[in-house]
DNA sequence: GTCCAAAGTGACACTCGTGTCACTTTCTTT
DNA sequence: AAAGAAAGTGACACGAGTGTCACTTTGGAC
């Protein structure tokens, strides 16, 4: 290193992540993230070829994140201590939820499209370190065998995007949540 | 009307909607707009001051279409047909969810933002419409009465969002997902 | 047939963000 | 201290989309 660099990637993806979810996707702007970083624009097109490029990167960053946080749940024995740590992982980390929607929006060029399949790929890869985890609750008689676990996890990772209009408190909004996810909503007859 | 319009509100309104599910938010422009109602772009600025004030009153009028479909639901009697139509009725607008994330893209410019308002109001309007539902549903004893109003209606209207990444059939699908919110992914002890 | 008001046109000026690149700065190496 | 490699700068060209406006077209009213 010839220089020393003036910020580094992890102070780069935080500004990232802080201007998507405040700006959105077509809000974000490299000069906007080159002020944030005090630096110039041209310093950021050093290190990316171009927006999407950058995106891309973090995008697949955060997943991977997410998913290393996730896999933690072999470490819990039990189907129930699962299924309460699942909730808790996702539910601590709403803002990754946000960022989907933006993902969606990230407008691919022809070439350097390896990082496109690798963020693709990502939500698949969480779906079979989950499959684990529904299958042995369908094994273990915990969860009903008759719906496709598909359905479930699609159902759970939904959750967090249900928006709290009325302020309800975290703790009540996750229990109720929870408890609809479990038993559903219907008083058991 | 001293010259035959070229084309119709309702033209216009589903062309909106065709470019924007197609190209999102930020690849919407007027020139797409135009070209495909066969006008000019000035024509449209007859009408809308700018895009955005045109895109805002496209969302309030899909929504309140929306809202109409939904009153509906008073002409159904009894818990269960009633929660059944609300599942129909809300997995037939699928596209109307996937509306949703880039109506919150909308940049509102400081002038004219009655439209905004109204946009901002319409979820909590019709939320007031099927509060009723709930509420019945939990006075019957069918409906769990510790868990919020907001939270239920929260659950339905998030669920017709979950991806069917595996392409489960529409039937199948919605059967689960009913099947979950009533009575939850646990088998009862 | 003339008038006029609404509908439509397209060229124009403007803004904003992108990506590039020759150049400067800073530090390490020898 | 000279060389050179990596980091950073800012002016530039460019493209795309916006919104405006003087002008043309159309068709009913009189």
């Amino acid at each position: 290193m010839a220089r020393e660099r003036k910020f580094s990637t992890s102070d780069l993806f935080q500004s990232v992540k802080h201007i998507l979810l405040q700006h959105g996707y077509d809000g974000f702007t490299i000069s906007l993230l080159a002020d944030r970083l005090e630096v110039s624009r041209g310093a950021l097109y050093k290190y990316y070829d171009n927006k999407d490029e950058l995106i891309t990167q973090f995008m697949v960053y955060e997943m991977e994140q997410f998913i290393d946080e996730l896999k933690e749940i072999n470490s819990h024995t039990g189907f129930e201590p699962k299924f309460s740590f699942l909730m808790e992982t996702i539910f601590n980390k709403t803002e990754l939820h946000q960022l989907i929607p933006i993902a969606k929006q990230i407008k691919h060029h022809p070439d350097g499209k390896e990082n496109k399949d690798k963020l693709e790929k990502l939500p698949l890869e969480m779906y079979r370190y989950l499959q684990d985890f529904i299958s042995t609750g369908k094994k273990e008689g915990k969860l009903k065998s008759h719906i496709p676990d598909s359905v479930m996890l699609g159902m759970i990772f939904q959750s967090v995007a249900i928006p709290n209009h009325f302020g309800i408190p975290k703790a009540e909004w996750i229990a109720s949540i929870k408890d609809i996810l479990s038993d559903g909503m219907f008083v058991s007859r």
